[in-house]
DNA sequence: CTCACGCCAA
DNA sequence: TTGGCGTGAG
């Protein structure tokens, strides 16, 4: 049995529209610690993984774990029934084929209940790998929301390039072609995996634009106890980071080439490492850019896909993009207490 | 080559946003005085004319003429990822086919660089005759706007008639019939030609567009001497305005029907003549209608174009319709530095 | 024929 | 800023 009672249900509703074109049906899990989500988009090419924590809920209760099928766009239009401050409780019996949804006003003189049909969906629940990634960017999410729109016009696809000079976005259209830098935030740098070394595992690339950055790069390496000053200036700042002197002579890293990650984050963040691989974006002041790598990435998606995610933004002020090459992208919206992730797979070959 | 710097990217979309649903590939005729693009309308039925001028740029730089050919529906996009407030810097080579836009957002954190290819089109430059108007109207842009989007709803086309009563948009509509009289405001008046006399000099109106400019062209010059009061009127408030009654017999132009806009251009719009007659309108106070007139003037045009050309209102607060009887329409929004000209034949016989 | 996106009005 | 309508694409 699950009773669930959120305080609004405008999260909800934001939920639904993120994922509705997505996904037209999917089983909302529910535990005792909470409800997920995790389904792959209709044409089986994104996945998308939803967490409500159960203390995300005034009141949350469920006795044992119960999967919801439901239809996306019933459901969407439920909920179009609630108005954005109404509270929400979701009910649903251990044996039921309807949750229940009942609306209260604020001041309780309005109450509203629907009952809407549930549905067997074929429970293939994925298991997600827990991946390190080789990068991370994480940006306002109306700047991400932006950046893909704008380049949707363009062309179909964007490469997205992680260097130390920061974040690129690329796209190649028929008409135009486009590519937008996001440099680190001042006052972002701290985090910092970002200054490692980069010497040109990758650069494989002949393009234009980017050589400015590697020929940095070549600097960078060629005179590295100088190193420190160009990307020391990220990182620096507050000394946990730093690199141990034997990493940076780090013309030897580029022996392994994947793998980075785990052996870096191990030496060096002991205590948050982990976390901010994934999560440490708590500490991005709002608003900013923050740039963490290990190597290069140089990925393409679809952009068509990048944009859907994209509606996502009003559940959170940042996103972050994690990245490695020829791994899936993640794209994670985190609020208070949950999250809306997606993931999607690079494009391979170079279209 | 081109190097232009735009302190606001908003100035070119708002532009763009206001012709492309008129024209789809025009050419961006760069000079060291600024930019100009003249272009028919896909039915050749209006003619768009935008002048920036040098002066409009925090840097301008054109070495020598260059006729950028863009699609302006590519352009548009590409417009559209800047963000309103960013720097924008439009460079072209030489030889180039391909025009560069650069956005620099304000605290320079994000740089986007955009290619845009470039077309060969067919620089039939239109020489737009500078003709001497019958009336002159100015009056809010926010005003025009409304009042052609209120009569396309009743009707496909409008008659304005300048009397020195003011001005009245008289739709003729299936269901409905309307009329919007606008008297000068009081404080506007100074200007006043309008008390001439209105008889119906030019009736004849068989040609379409482009007689009507001929004629005007061939009246022009027919009666230089006398032409100055039109546009006497704008500058000098009064008395300069007042038609000579010779020219008011002006049936003899019909005898050349091509060819009269080149021949025309020479002559007309060496100075600045055509200025006045367009920027006249400084000296109307901000939201004010003014009426200017030598003859009552009464034509019809068609309300789909009039409503295209009022979406320019977000360039200037102000409008001005210049008219003469079988003449072509000219619609000016003139902003700070540069302006958006539109020319639209009247309908004739009575439609 | 249905869905999705862009434009326009409240 | 949000919702409805019309247009274009799959």
């Amino acid at each position: 049995m699950l009773e669930a009672r959120l305080a609004e249900a405008s999260i909800l509703k934001r939920l639904l529209d993120a994922i509705k074109e997505l996904v037209t049906d999917a089983n909302f899990e529910c535990n005792e610690e909470g409800i997920v989500l995790q389904a792959m988009d209709n044409s089986h090419v994104a996945l998308v993984s939803v967490k409500l924590d159960a203390s995300g809920f005034k009141r949350y209760r469920c006795d044992r774990p119960l999967p919801l099928g439901v239809n996306l766009n019933s459901f969407t239009k439920v909920l179009k029934c609630a108005k954005d401050d109404d509270v929400c409780i979701l009910k649903a019996a251990d044996d039921a084929d309807v949750l229940s949804l009942t609306y209260e006003a604020r001041n309780s003189d309005r109450i509203a209940e629907y009952e809407m049909k549930l549905m067997d969906i074929d429970a293939d629940t994925l298991q997600i790998p827990d991946t390190e990634y080789e990068a991370r960017v994480t940006m306002p999410s109306a700047e991400f929301s932006r950046i893909v729109r704008d380049l949707s016009q363009l062309g179909e696809s964007v490469r997205i390039e992680v260097t130390k000079e920061g974040v690129r976005f690329i796209s190649d259209g028929e008409a135009a072609n486009g590519n937008i830098l996001l440099k680190q935030s001042e006052g972002a740098a701290h985090a910092g995996a970002s200054s490692k070394r980069e010497e040109d595992e990758d650069e494989e690339a002949e393009d234009e634009e980017d050589e400015g950055e590697r020929k940095q790069k070549r600097k960078t390496k060629a005179k590295k106890e100088k190193v420190k000053k160009e990307d020391g200036a990220e990182d620096e700042d507050d000394g946990e980071f730093k690199a141990k002197p034997e990493n940076e002579g780090d013309e030897d890293e580029d022996e392994d080439d994947e793998a980075l990650s785990k052996k870096r984050k191990k030496p060096t963040n002991n205590g948050k490492p982990a976390k901010k691989a994934k999560k440490g974006a708590d500490d991005v002041p709002e608003g900013a850019v923050r740039i963490e790598m290990n190597q290069h990435v140089n990925l393409t998606f679809s952009l068509k896909y990048l944009v859907n995610f994209s509606k996502s933004a009003s559940l959170a002020s940042s996103v972050q993009l994690m990245m490695s090459n020829d791994v899936p992208l993640l794209v994670s919206y985190d609020f208070d207490t949950g999250y809306i992730r997606y993931y999607l797979a690079p494009k391979i070959g170079d279209d």
